[in-house]
DNA sequence: TTATAAATGCAACTCTATTGCATTTTATTT
DNA sequence: AAATAAAATGCAATAGAGTTGCATTTATAA
C-alpha cells in the first residue's frame, strides 16, 4: 500500500503520524496472517518494545486493529475492516492452525445464528474460532 | 459431591489421589462460573502454586478439565462434563459476562453450522465465545 | 516559528507461568 | 506390613508478557 493511503489511514482513525504507526500498518497490510508483538519485536528491531506495544493499543483503540482471542500466551491482532474510533463492529471468524499456530480472519461470511442463551443472559457480540490446518499446512 | 465420587472421579482420569487434586476438584464441582488460577491461590494458600499450575495441566491433560480461550490475562478453566484421559470431545459454548469478568460453559446446546472455509483448509473443531451480560449482573 | 500535546526510549517493575531438584507421598509388589 | 518404584509436592530460581513513570523528542496546530 502506497505511503499517501497509509497515512490517510492513520489520519482518518485520528492517530498522529509517526515512523512507527506507518512501518507497523504497511506491516500488517502486507500480511494475511494476525500478527504478534513478537512477530514486530523481530521485525522492528529499531523501535522499543513499549511503543510497539503502545502502537498496537492505539491502534485497537481506534478501529485499525482488533484483538484476537487466543488460548493464551501472546495476543495476536488482525487488520479491521470498517472499524472506526467511534466502534469496533466484526462479524467474521478467526481460524488458527495448529500445525503451524498462525490465526488468521476469515472473511467469507458466516452466519453465527443467535445463540440460544439461557433467561437473564445478554449477548453483545460473539466470537467464533476455527481450529484446523490452515491451506498452507494441508499442502505440505 | 461425596469424596467417595470425587476419589472415583480421579481414578477414572487415571490420576493419583491427592489431597490437592480432591480439594481442587471439589472446588470446580461446587462452582458454575470457570475457575481461574487466581481463585485457586486465594482459596488454597496451603498448597503451592506450582502444584496448582501442575493440578490444572494435569486435570486438563486427562480430561477432567478444559482451557477456556479469553481475550489474555489469566487462563480460565471448566469442568469437562463427558472428556476422557484420551481426547476432550466439546461442542458446547462459553459465555464472557463483560461486566463481571466471569466465563461460563453454557449447556443449551447449540447448533453450529459447519463454517464455509476457504478451500484447502481444514476444521477440527470450533470454540464459540458470547460477551455480554450474565444472569446475575442483569439482575443489578 | 512557537507553543502544546502526544509519542518515544529507557529502566524498573508487576504478573503469569515454567523448570530443576531435593523431599515426600502414592500405589504396587513382596 | 514393609519395601520398592514412580509420581507428586515444595521451594527457589528463571523466563516471558505486559505495564508504568519519567525525561526527551517529535508531530500538529496556532
Ligand atoms: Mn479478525
Ligand atoms: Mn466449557
Ligand atoms: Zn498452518
Ligand atoms: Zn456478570
Amino acid at each position: 500500500m502506497k505511503y499517501s493511503e497509509l497515512k490517510k489511514s492513520l489520519k482518518n482513525h485520528k492517530l498522529r503520524i509517526t515512523d512507527c504507526r506507518m512501518d507497523v500498518l504497511e506491516y500488517f497490510q502486507e500480511h494475511t496472517k494476525a500478527v504478534s508483538i513478537k512477530d514486530l519485536e523481530d521485525k522492528f528491531q529499531e523501535y522499543d518494545r513499549v511503543t510497539l506495544y503502545r502502537t498496537l493499543h492505539s491502534f485497537e483503540e481506534n478501529g485499525l486493529l482488533h484483538k484476537i482471542p487466543g488460548d493464551s500466551g501472546s495476543a495476536v491482532y488482525g487488520l479491521c475492516k470498517d472499524c472506526d474510533v467511534a466502534a469496533h463492529h466484526h462479524n467474521h471468524m478467526h481460524f488458527r492452525c495448529t500445525s503451524c499456530g498462525s490465526t488468521e480472519c476469515i472473511d467469507t461470511p458466516v452466519e453465527i445464528k443467535a445463540a440460544t442463551l439461557p433467561d437473564n443472559y445478554e449477548m453483545a457480540s460473539i466470537d467464533v474460532i476455527v481450529n484446523g490446518i490452515c491451506n498452507q499446512c494441508s499442502s505440505n
